[in-house]
DNA sequence: AATTTTGGTGAAGATTGTGTGAAGATTGTT
DNA sequence: AACAATCTTCACACAATCTTCACCAAAATT
């Protein structure tokens, strides 16, 4: 479950964004006020903050600017005003992560808060235990990262994007190799020391029940 | 330096927005249509797009579903149509991070280019052991300026606006040299002296745990 | 149950990739 | 032109990785 600060004078408003958040299933805290808001943020976990700029009794701009001082958090402005120079403040000087302008539907609310959310959790859409870092070419299981040799990476990011197929040797040795070789054999051997890594990380797991033997045909990674 | 590809048929828009972004020291590359984009941005490092929805050979949301099959660039899209459906489905269905509707002032394309691209360069300013003075074309380490030859610093540097990413040898090739060498050991060599030169400053650092060797692929710089 | 086929396992040998130092080539400077 | 600084290439050693193989276990076939 992920958390969304909502930080907005507008009762109506702060509703009906909560309403829909909420049946996206995201937790929603409601704040009218800046000072209570930043002493909420403090201690608990919140993993978006979506922000008024006209606050009662500060301006979202500042409580930004308090915000950035200590952490990454993802804010959204929401602004009555469609003033340009304010979006580039926000953005740019004081580091918020979208803007948005009233009027606007409840719906592009949470379109923002996904946009937003995405690069930190890829996978939650997903229910899969693994899960592929291509800009460092790693692959985590059980949100642990897996060390794996160059080879191994292919063989098991091709199983993880096309999961619950079975991938004959042959298939797999043509996608993975660019000179295939010749025993297809091979493949059994890399399997091996995929699952053994998979063993490495979680010991209670039962690898051949993860990366399925198709016998007679290949192999087939199962959700 | 920072690569943005703007992909918008409008010349003078796609111009102005160039002018502007290459002030603030962007690299820029325009393209008015989507094939030619989607061809160079499978062969060329690129940090975010500028995608405009209106292209004269296919619709810039079928663009944005060909990039998210490989890849999470950072894009953020231009259109015409100030439409709110649209919206919903490039930032949440499509995977877009950021929505930008004409008319809008180039300064604010930058505020968005520069809200996106923040995240990846947090630690730049805060956490990250290096910084860069790219007007003095000195890069320090623990706050203690490198002594670095021109390619050295330009490789380093590129790893440093590039954290946690796999870098190919070819990839690197391509950005530091006009004329690329034929040989990629070279980069073997450069990265060597640039190792060589971090434990200079810090005898007690391990190289090689900050400047990663990602067996068979490439390099990548760690934070 | 015996036989055959297929896959799992560990280990050995072959292959490839990387770090290293140094030599030669290139560039820039005086 | 001569010199210094830097870049590129190369050869070698070493380590990581890949491939193959022999052997055993499990499953399918007879």
């Amino acid at each position: 479950m992920q958390h969304i600060l909502i930080v907005e004078d507008d009762r109506t408003i702060a509703e009906s964004i909560s309403f829909i958040l909420e049946q996206d299933s995201f937790g929603c805290q409601w704040f009218d006020n800046g000072t209570e808001a930043l002493d909420y943020l403090d201690n608990n976990p919140v993993d978006l903050m979506l922000l008024d700029v006209g606050l009662p009794d500060m301006s979202g701009f500042d409580v930004l600017r308090k915000v950035r001082d200590e952490s990454d958090l993802p804010v959204v402005i929401i602004s009555a005003r469609d003033d340009e120079s304010d979006q580039v403040l926000a953005l740019e000087g004081l580091g918020a992560n979208g803007y948005l302008t009233k009027p606007f539907s409840p719906r592009l609310v949470v379109a923002h808060v996904r946009s937003q959310l995405r690069r930190n959790h890829t996978d939650i859409n997903s229910e899969s235990k693994f899960s592929i870092n291509q800009a460092m070419q790693k692959i985590s299981f059980h949100n642990q990262e897996l060390t794996l040799t160059h080879t191994e990476f292919k063989i098991l990011s091709h199983l993880i994007e096309h999961p619950n197929q079975v991938h004959t040797r042959e298939y797999l040795m043509k996608n993975i190799w660019d000179n295939p070789v010749s025993d297809e054999k091979t493949i059994n051997t890399h399997i091996k020391s995929i699952r053994k890594r998979l063993k490495e990380i979680d010991e209670s797991c039962d690898p051949q029940k993860i990366i399925l033997t198709n016998r007679g045909i290949g192999y087939s990674l199962i959700e």
